[in-house]
DNA sequence: GCCGTTTTCGGCCCGACTGTTTTCAGTCG
């Protein structure tokens, strides 16, 4: 049992206790979950160690929770869970879900519909059913259907977030099994796109029956699909699929070339084979039987005249093109951003002290990070007003009095009003050395009204920059309706920077419009949107989105060492370049 | 249910928005 699952029962317990109108005990539970999920300590293991006092250790847990753990870890459940879960049989976590449906809503559909899972929600809004319960409108039940529609389009793919760090692992196990020579993860993965269908790793091996045992034997494989010596298929844990493929050594590289794909890349790249007279396989690039080259991709590519492509462009979206001229952008290199510019700490709804977030973060490796707390109109968060900045600012610039190498920048993430106006007074904002604004309320304005906001927003002369220009939550919340290409080319004439934020499900900016902002010359930064020192090293996913964005380090504020950053900081927004 | 050099008992983040209401519950972050 991973913390991960433990989480998901406390997080049940809490909904359920939400349902039972029981006060406080929701927000402990949920409290716990969150610790617990974000604790680098594996739960199991300190109890095994440690028993009860141990689990203890861990913030938010006390004599109840830990005895719940135990039950668990021991049991597979305890009594409160057990009663619980028999009076409310539903499948609450995936229900509550869907947007405006909450444990109270939940309940009241199990009550009057006998709604236990999302197939059944999806049937009764269908049939018009919802509407007729009390409390519960037309609106309601079109707004059901659409949080359905919504999971569903994401369904089927996973966070890239999520899976790299399985795929990598499970890479770094097959290459350290005796006789493989490679093993690497080809596909979506590789290309770093936002989500990913399944797992696809390719190995070179003398001994395929080895790395194929070790292969099923992982302890995140649930199911296994297809067992053969040189193509092996199961299902993990999570759903998400995996293949591994063992290949001949001599042709590895066209096999990474022709799995790492795109699809659309491929079409073209073989298009250019046959205009040559050639054929391109996943065994080589071939004149007749005569192959030509395989072993390596770059082999591969330049028989056909070009320079290897970083596999993120591979898109046939014009790399092809400066592959054939020589002209492929110097792309920004992974663990490149020196600081992170969006942070939040336990001043509002982040887990950590800004001493902690900060130790992590130099424990990474970085230079530097801001810290971005939410503001006054945030009010759940206990957004700060201008003079807990003060007070903030204070405590930070008692950290950075001690010599550590490491410094704390003030900032904010100030909110964007209705009417594109801050919530927070210039004063105050002159103030910090980095002040990023984002939209938190109003998601439904029309595009033009959107837009306005936004650009109105970015002529305020403190704001350095944008954070998560669209707001979109991948599987849970649409973007705003943006002009995107206004925005930018706002953003450029105003001297603001955008950000592409690397938090898993926001991926935001994406791909496409980190492009355009290269394009227009629009400086971007890189940041996590961390609320907890876990979250800190999602930054080289950003790096990801930057990449497939076509950027390269010049383009990237937070690349720069402090002072250069600052440098840009203090210039006048009208002054930078 | 958790937490604590202001407390071992008495607090615990709270305001805006939406849709359903005839004064407010539920949800969000």
């Amino acid at each position: 049992m991973t913390n991960r699952d433990i989480a998901a029962v406390l997080r049940e317990m809490a909904l359920y206790y939400e349902m039972e109108g029981v006060a406080f005990k929701p927000a402990a539970y949920e409290a716990a979950a969150d610790s617990i999920e974000s604790s680098g300590l594996d739960a199991a293991t300190l109890y095994e160690e440690g028993g009860r006092p141990a689990l203890k250790k861990i913030p938010g847990v006390g004599e109840g929770i830990s005895h719940h753990i135990e039950g668990l870890l021991k049991r597979g459940g305890f009594p409160e869970y057990r009663r619980l879960h028999k009076k409310y049989p539903i499948d609450v976590l995936t229900l509550t879900s869907i947007e405006d449906l909450g444990p109270k809503r939940a309940k009241v559909l199990y009550q009057k519909l006998k709604i236990k899972t999302l197939h059944d929600l999806e049937r009764a809004a269908t049939a018009g059913k919802i509407r007729t319960i009390p409390g519960f409108g037309v609106k309601t039940e079109e707004k059901f259907l659409k949080g359905i529609a919504l999971k569903k389009s994401s369904h089927g793919r996973y966070l890239l977030g999520h899976i790299l760090p399985i795929a990598t692992k499970m890479e770094e196990e097959l290459r350290r099994v005796s006789g493989v020579k490679h093993a690497v993860v080809a596909g979506s993965i590789r290309r770093r796109q936002e989500t990913i269908g399944d797992i696809d790793i390719l190995v070179t091996t003398s001994q395929p029956e080895k790395v194929m045992a070790v292969f099923v034997g992982f302890p995140e494989v649930a199911e296994v699909l297809e067992h053969g010596p040189t193509k092996t298929t199961v299902r993990l844990q999570n759903g998400c699929q995996a293949d591994v493929r063992v290949i001949a050594d001599e042709s590895f590289g066209a096999a990474l070339q022709y799995f790492t794909g795109s699809k659309e890349h491929n079409v073209v790249v073989r298009k250019m084979a046959i205009a040559k007279g050639l054929k391109l396989n996943e065994y080589g690039i071939w004149r007749g039987r005569k192959r030509l080259a395989a072993k390596t991709e770059e082999d591969v590519y330049k028989v056909l005249g070009l320079s290897a492509m970083p596999p993120e462009i591979r898109t046939a979206s014009g790399e092809i093109e400066a592959a054939k001229k020589n002209r492929l952008p110097v792309l920004i290199p992974y663990g490149s951003v020196r600081g992170d510019l969006q942070t939040q700490t336990s001043w509002t709804d982040g887990e950590f002290s800004i001493a902690e977030m900060a130790a992590a973060a130099q424990a990474l490796g970085l230079e530097y990070i801001a810290v971005t707390d939410h503001t006054r109109s945030l009010a759940m968060t206990g957004g700060l007003d201008e003079k807990k900045l003060w007070l903030q600012g204070r405590e930070i610039d008692a950290l950075n009095a001690k010599p550590s190498g490491f410094t704390i920048l003030k900032g904010a993430e100030v909110n964007i009003m209705k009417d594109g106006s801050l919530d927070i007074d210039d004063e105050a904002l002159k103030k910090l050395d980095v002040v990023g604004a984002a939209v938190h309320s109003h998601f439904k304005l029309s595009r033009a009204e959107q837009t306005a906001r936004v650009i109105a927003a970015m002529k305020n002369p403190h704001l350095d920059v944008l954070f998560h220009p669209t707001g979109r939550i991948i599987g849970r919340r649409e973007p705003i309706d943006l002009d995107i290409e206004a925005v930018i080319k706002a953003a450029k004439a105003t001297g603001t920077a955008v950000e592409i934020d690397s938090y898993p499900d926001r991926s935001d900016l994406r791909d496409s419009h980190v492009r355009m902002a290269v394009e227009l010359g629009v400086k971007l930064v890189i940041d996590t949107d961390a609320h907890a020192t876990a979250h800190l090293k999602y930054l080289d996913l950003g790096v990801a989105i930057a990449r497939r964005g076509w950027a390269s380090t010049s383009d990237v504020l937070n690349t720069r060492p402090l002072a250069e950053l600052l440098r840009w900081l203090r210039t006048p927004k009208n002054k930078r370049k």
